[in-house]
DNA sequence: CTTATATTGCTCATATTGAGCAAAAGGAGT
DNA sequence: ACTCCTTTTGCTCAATATGAGCAATATAAG
């Protein structure tokens, strides 16, 4: 207690590619309470910088490089690191970790270090739109959610619940925005419906929860990196941080769906991408595509134009 | 060195709010090196999260409480904190600090605990181009980026100071982008143009140098704060919360001039916004205004539409 | 030599954006 | 009372952008 309080500064890194159209998530298994994120302590005597230590480690332990790297949030909330069995004795050191998001250009090989690549769809079932709405939101999430809301006491508390899960689900009429995948995380954790949130307060592991579980708070986390990229992928070219040298305008467009989690219009795609100038087209063709052979295109770096957006409508400046 | 090296985790607020259409920043004056930023250390003893230890010591300092808070950044490079005169000797503790976005009501009164209201645009005065383009962009500061961009060796490098020149300060022909204001302090910083750079390095402090100082790190923490209100204001209602309860169109209109740094179309403006449902009119109005009386509108606060976005151009699910 | 599958090119109706004209509703000065 | 001045508000119109789909093209497989 008189102690000073001691605080250590930890690096959690959320690693992406794209492998087969399939968006892959690197983990290390972690006994116990499903997978954990890459994880590294900041040694402040060694490194200069967040980002040189978080390089570092990565190259150590699953010895590729990173590429896209961008500082995604601190996570800091006592407690939040409490589940994780095997750090030190609890009140000993409060770990604060400051979270990365990390962009790989294959999840081909296999990583070294004990890695692994994960579909990240898997630890998220209700934000894969791809074929359409998925079933567990309709057969099992969306029910669970109204015992949620039926279950709170007063109607004030009721509505207040029920207009939260309006708008983070897009239940009745409202939109589902891709984006909100951090608060749909956040209200099935506050909802219970999520097995750490059980694990962390203790309850009984048995009752319905939803998507695979991971090690401590690294699920937010991954839900955090995700809203991230679903939202700059709009207006930053980071998909081609993603992509392989050359790639087909198909590769590209499902690499793109399967950020996003919903299946893109295939000629609106193209005009809109080739408005942005960002691919040129080699002479050269994939073959096997099953179908017509398709160009293969390569990233144009230097096209770095901007992109407005939308909201409170800010015309761009001429 | 053989002891456990120290971290101490600082808490920075970036506070703004809407005076008389002008942008105002909360700053305590710091002696030698400009104006600082309300800083606050995070005592994890007390504090169960960030956000409650930021509340907390602001409420205390400047007496007054938050609306709006965000965790921008978390700035851990070494070598960063040392300008700060005052902090305790060098090599002691790695500071690390917590940087957070904050909006406030109202810049009326005179917040207390020493704190001031000032114009964000003196730390960055080729920011503001609500009465066009600034003049010390093309007295000042465009000339001395050409000067630093032929005095690299080589044409490889200099070839690459131009392009990042010409993307972030929107040079021949390219559009300035107002959200790349933290690239722009960067740039800028690297170039031996603003008089943190000079401090920090320890160079003359005689050259020319643009915008007021802050000390530490602090102003760069202020150009991560603009861009990011900057590019939220358009995808989230975030100017309301700088307004006070009822307001006329042409005072938020003002309010989102001033953050963006650009003036806008009025009609337009109108006509977008009362497509988002954000507004909705009181009957009454407002009296002197100058000309015809203004409506009075308040917001409304369930109108929590979302706003897509663009870039890769990723047309909202239906 | 047909069928299936993908890639490309194009069209079209409907929205959204950028820009400006003009009427309405005060206040101030004569 | 009447005329300027200023600001709000309503409306129009051309230029673009978006959403959806039809059709031609190019290959592999049967």
């Amino acid at each position: 207690m008189s102690k000073n309080p001691v605080i250590a500064v930890g690096l959690n890194a959320v690693i992406l590619a794209i492998a087969e159209d399939s968006p892959q998530l690197l983990v290390v298994p972690h006994t116990g309470s499903g997978a954990a994120l890459p994880f590294g302590p900041f040694d402040p005597e060694k490194h200069r910088t967040f980002e040189i230590g978080l390089r570092e480690w990565v190259t150590e332990q699953a010895s590729f490089q990173l590429g896209f790297v961008e500082q995604l949030y601190t996570f800091g909330d006592r407690g939040r690191e409490a589940p994780l069995a095997d750090l030190p004795a609890r009140g000993e050191a409060r770990v604060i970790s400051v979270g990365y998001l990390a962009l790989a250009q294959e999840a081909g090989e296999r990583p070294a270090g004990g890695g692994v690549w994960r579909d990240w769809y898997r630890f998220f079932p209700w934000e894969d739109w791809r074929n359409g709405k998925p079933a567990i939101l309709s057969d099992h999430i969306e029910p669970a959610l109204q015992r949620w809301i039926d279950e709170a006491e007063g109607e004030g508390r009721r509505e207040s619940r029920r207009d939260r899960a309006r708008i983070t689900f897009g239940l009745d009429g409202q939109s589902w925005n891709e984006e909100r995948c951090l608060d749909r995380y956040e209200l099935l954790y506050g909802a219970g419906l999520v097995s750490e949130a059980r694990r962390d307060q203790g309850g009984e592991p048995g009752s319905v929860t939803f998507g695979e579980a991971m090690a401590s708070d690294h699920r937010r986390v991954v839900a955090t990196a995700l809203s991230r990229i679903r939202a700059k992928i709009k207006y930053r070219p980071v998909i081609f941080d993603l992509m392989p040298d050359r790639f087909t305008l198909s590769q590209l467009q499902r690499a793109a769906e399967a950020i996003i989690g919903y299946p893109l219009h295939k000629q609106n795609f193209r005009r809109a991408l080739d408005r942005t100038g960002f691919v040129l087209g080699t002479g050269k063709m994939d073959a096997a595509t099953g179908g017509r052979p398709a160009e293969l295109f390569r990233f144009r770096r230097d096209a770095l134009k901007e992109g407005p957006a939308s909201g409170i409508s800010t015309p761009r400046l001429r």
